[in-house]
DNA sequence: ATAATAACCTGAGGGC
DNA sequence: TGCCCTCAGGTTATTA
């Protein structure tokens, strides 16, 4: 369900809630996650949270000199809760806060993920083979247009490509590239630096606007107290086949890549 | 070494 | 009401 927008809304609607405070106990009542849930997570209790940040889709909460490293999934949702409220299905695991609050997850599809390190966390193997931040510097142009030299598949494959730029999923990809103008079919290899000039900066003001929108609330997605994300008002072509498009009423298209659907323009897109 | 595709799960919604 | 099918904001192991 979260795409990098998601997740650092989620990520900012923690820090308030978790900073400074410390983890009294860890239940967790189904380890049944993407990765089994490490027995040893417990070595966390009696940590103080210092910080909150995100790494691609990852949340991390850094705990004295450990991480824990956590992921939602396609489900997943993060809330922090009074002690005592009743436990609902597919609540994974519970972190009790010293203040009489859990910060409490709840995954139905199982393809979250809560791992822990003593170490560095980029050396973790989730962590470790990941490309840049698109809101960094990293991310440029040059940097796009080098390594897209190097895909033969669809341009959308490409950004969606965690070893090449991380944090864009399937509704950022197919909404960045209307806003480009670019087929999504078309192959990577064939966009030129001038294309990757415009694809970065619109993944950039992209991105960062749904942030300020809260992200992006279609069904299962919602921010750390419940709300909705707004950003949704603002998608253009997602999940919008057979409505007109924004741009020239055409009739907006269907189309699988990646086994994931991705809808486009025909005609504004080329 | 890069690219298609199968797999991991549950739940919601549509068609009959 | 119920059954059967398809689909869903992600990632990775396996196959070609």
């Amino acid at each position: 369900m979260p795409e990098l927008p998601e997740v650092e809304v989620t990520c900012q609607g923690l820090m308030p809630s978790l900073v400074g405070r410390k983890i009294l106990d860890i239940k967790v009542r189904n380890y049944s996650l993407r990765f089994p849930i490490p027995e040893d997570i417990v070595l966390l209790c009696g940590g103080v949270i210092d910080a909150v940040q995100r790494r691609a889709k990852y949340i991390l909460l850094r705990i004295g000199s450990n991480t824990a490293v956590l992921h939602l999934g396609m489900t997943g949702h993060l809330s922090v809760v009074p002690l005592n409220t009743p436990v609902e299905k597919h609540d994974h695991y519970d972190f009790i806060l010293d203040n009489d609050m859990i910060l409490r997850y709840n995954d139905p599809r199982r393809f979250g993920a809560l791992l822990w390190t003593s170490g560095d966390p980029n050396a973790m193997k989730v962590l470790s083979s990941l490309g840049v931040e698109p809101l960094s510097e990293l991310f440029s142009a040059q940097y796009l247009y080098d390594h897209l030299l190097k895909c033969k598949g669809a341009i959308k494959l490409a950004l969606m490509n965690n070893k090449i730029v991380v944090g864009i999923g399937n509704i950022y990809a197919s909404e960045v590239l209307f806003k480009a103008k670019i087929d999504p079919r078309r192959v990577a290899n064939t966009i030129t630096l001038k294309q990757c000039e415009v694809l970065v900066k619109i993944i950039k003001e992209t991105l960062q606007f749904s942030i300020t929108q809260g992200g992006t609330t279609i069904r299962n997605y919602s921010q750390v107290d419940g709300s909705r994300g707004a950003f949704a008002d603002h998608l253009q072509v997602y999940d919008r086949e057979g409505q007109p498009c924004p741009i020239c009423a055409n009739p907006l298209s269907k189309v699988i890549l990646g086994q994931r659907s991705t809808f486009y323009c025909s005609k504004c897109q080329r």
